[in-house]
DNA sequence: CCCTGATTCGC
DNA sequence: GCGAATCAGG
């Protein structure tokens, strides 16, 4: 694949956009971040920050001064330029709505034994769909422990606390979630039939 | 470990 | 100009 006026068009929307490099990628196809990310420097955008406020001296090379061009442009006048409307960015349905989570692992590992456990979203109110999916997920989970936990591991936990049968879920988290894909499934909800159960 | 962008350098 | 390899963070 090469660098077509499209691509680089859609890259620098992309870039400006905040995109990262690697999603950039993925959309344009064909090429790798680091092709991306080549690409964006050799078109000089690399700062998505715009002109910062003449923030720090650039340290590796203090550009070469040129006496007559100040170094702050796009500050002044615009007008020509329309104003970037904020795009909702409807890509991703965004829950907007963090139904909270079962209980956080830290919570939990400090409620005694034998307690009344808080009641648990995972059995009520979601989506059939999603359900089956923790299901199915949890059967595979690979169980692992409180300190087995990292950035990186569903913290859902599963089981209860007060026995031997207790575990987190362990998969692969999705990324920038606590949760793996499904059960951020059902930690999430799209906010949507949710109407309160007065018990 | 996963990801991010930044840089280098042979092509 | 290109981008994989590498570097440097988070």
């Amino acid at each position: 694949m090469s660098w077509t006026d499209e691509r680089v068009e859609l890259l620098k929307k992309m870039w400006s956009e905040g995109q990262s490099a690697s999603q950039i990628a993925k959309e344009l196809g064909g090429v790798t971040r680091n092709a991306v990310i080549g690409k964006v420097h050799r078109l000089g955008l690399s700062n998505r920050t715009g002109p910062g406020p003449a923030a720090a001296a650039a340290p590796a090379q203090p550009a070469p001064a040129a006496p007559s061009a100040p170094p702050r442009p796009a500050a002044a006048a615009a007008p020509a330029k329309p104003a970037p409307a904020e795009e909702p960015e409807a890509e991703t349905e965004e829950p907007a709505e963090p139904a909270p989570p079962p209980v956080s692992a830290a919570r939990r590992a400090i409620i005694p034994a034998g307690q009344p456990l808080p009641p648990q979203p995972s059995a009520n109110e979601i989506s059939p769909e999603a359900l089956a999916k923790v299901n199915e997920v949890e059967k595979s989970a690979k169980r692992i422990s409180l300190m087995e936990l990292t950035e990186r591991t569903c913290k859902w936990p599963i089981g209860d606390p007060a026995t031997p049968d207790f575990w987190f879920c362990g998969l692969p988290v999705q990324q920038g979630k606590p949760y793996c894909e499904a059960h951020v499934g059902v930690a999430f909800q799209p906010m949507s039939s949710r109407r309160d159960r007065r018990r």
